[in-house]
DNA sequence: GGTAACGATTGAGGCACGGC
DNA sequence: GCCGTGCCTCAATCGTTACC
């Protein structure tokens, strides 16, 4: 292999990991945080679920999150407003076809309604699974471990209040927010709580002027500081 | 038919209390 | 002290009912 300096690379003394990208992309789908999945239609695994992934080509990717975009785009013909790189899994059972296989594993929280994937290379259908639910479509790999892992990292922000304002519509109430906090979780919250720590954080700012009015009062729409700024 | 009174509902905020 | 829980009050609106 020819080097960027000129110098050719000596044959590798060591055996290379199978390395690949997968992506869990999260949304809510009926009030439910769910997780996309593919049904594979090659073996290992055909006919089983999958989150999304590919073999990172270091022909075709600058970097891990351009093969983690690419990967979106061949298997759900999609282009991912964000990414977040959740951490990365190895090992020598986890998949069949190496013997030793290390996955990168990204996530982004997506609007299922717009992002409108359809069933790219290598997968025959897409489908939505509740996230708690996720082990129901015994999904392929250890890809149920990976999505767990993306949904706690997703509920870890939310709880310390990261939240997806990309998610979010540009104004809201504080009950919407809530409301949409909740449903990520899986719980409620407490009203007072969860209002005594926005405002500690000033994370929000109200529109002057603009209520949501609706059958009872009105309420303060409001917006993330952090757009304005 | 028009109007007032009342209850139900929901958003917003406050406060006391208990566990850690 | 911090945080969650539970309960309360106030505001605004809608629907129902009673009264004129």
């Amino acid at each position: 292999m020819q080097l960027s300096d000129g110098t050719t690379q000596p044959p590798t003394l060591h055996p290379m990991p199978f390395t690949r990208v997968e992506v869990a992309l999260l949304s809510l789908v009926e009030n439910r945080l769910c997780v996309l999945l593919g049904k594979r239609q090659e073996a290992p695994y055909k006919g089983r679920w999958a989150i999304p992934g590919g073999v990172v080509r270091i022909d075709l990717d600058a970097d891990l999150e351009a093969a983690a975009r690419r990967v979106a785009r061949e298997r759900l013909n999609v282009s991912l407003p964000y990414l977040r790189q959740i951490g990365a899994v190895g090992g020598a059972a986890r998949d069949p076809r190496a013997p030793w296989a290390l996955s990168v594993v990204y996530r982004a929280l997506v609007d299922a309604q717009a992002l409108a994937a359809t069933p790219g290379k290598r997968l025959e259908t897409l489908g939505w699974w509740p996230a708690d639910a996720v082990q129901e479509a015994k999904p392929a790999f250890d890809h149920g471990a990976l999505v767990a892992q993306a949904v706690d990292a997703l509920r870890a922000e939310v709880d310390r209040l990261e939240l997806p304002f990309g998610f979010l519509p540009p104004t809201f109430t504080l009950g919407e927010l809530q409301a949409l906090c909740e449903a990520l979780l899986g719980r409620r919250l407490d009203k007072s709580s969860f209002r005594r720590r926005l405002a500690e954080r000033d994370l929000l700012e109200p529109v002057p002027g603009e209520m949501r009015t609706g059958a009872f009062r009105p309420a303060q729409l409001y917006r993330a500081r952090s757009l304005t700024n």
